[in-house]
DNA sequence: ATTTCATATGAAATATAATTCATTTGAAGT
DNA sequence: ACTTCAAATGAATTATATTTCATATGAAAT
């Protein structure tokens, strides 16, 4: 393993440990949108969006373009499209209950 | 995406962002090791690493044998492997400065 | 059965992170 | 210049997670 890579693990993991972030996350990988629309389908404040915004800009999670008054923001597809898989695979093969291992009771 | 892995993502992420499981996942893809030994290599007391190891056995991104009064734990080197690969990945292309990007200052 | 070694657990204390609300910045139109 | 719309920021509050320390469990040896 790299030197250094557990500390920018830790970094972008951390990014990526949060619902309103992952939401955040799904909805950017159908389509870009603005703050204001991702506000909207996700539910929530626009100030919540914006802040959740920032670290996954930060880390180049999202990319934004500026169109007038709007910020578009749009999914790095690949990263994202790339972590969810192993996710997925991994939660096939090991979770087969499809979650039952993350429950509290365990 | 498949419906229900943002939830899993969470827990998974979660589980990962952690810099003591981050450095546990480290050290035991090197190879396998007791409590004990874990604990010495990451200069951690040993109830420290066993909490923290909870959650990773939880979802399987380490696995335990248990050996008289030992128990050994390994990695999910599959799983594991792919992760951190992926963000290694993320990292060259997407932070060439070497996590320049990460720091606070930005 | 008692002692020792290895690990796990519980609960309190501490540290970190997320959310909200009020406010600010900035761009564009009037 | 003023108003409006869109997004970003700051700071206080609230919620979560981590760490520590004391203790419990459990296996093996004496």
């Amino acid at each position: 393993m790299k030197k250094g890579l557990t500390e920018i693990c830790y970094k972008f993991f951390n990014n990526l440990s949060n619902p309103t972030r992952l939401a955040t996350l799904e909805k950017l990988m159908e389509k870009p949108m603005s703050v204001n629309e991702l506000a909207d389908a996700l539910g929530q404040e626009q100030s919540m969006v914006s802040h959740n915004l920032k670290p996954l800009l930060q880390c180049n999670f999202v990319f934004i373009e500026k169109q007038g008054k709007k910020s578009i923001y749009s999914a790095n597809q690949e990263t994202v499209g790339t972590l969810f898989k192993a996710v997925e695979v991994h939660a096939e093969k090991y979770c087969p209950t499809g979650g039952k291992c993350l429950k509290e009771e365990n």
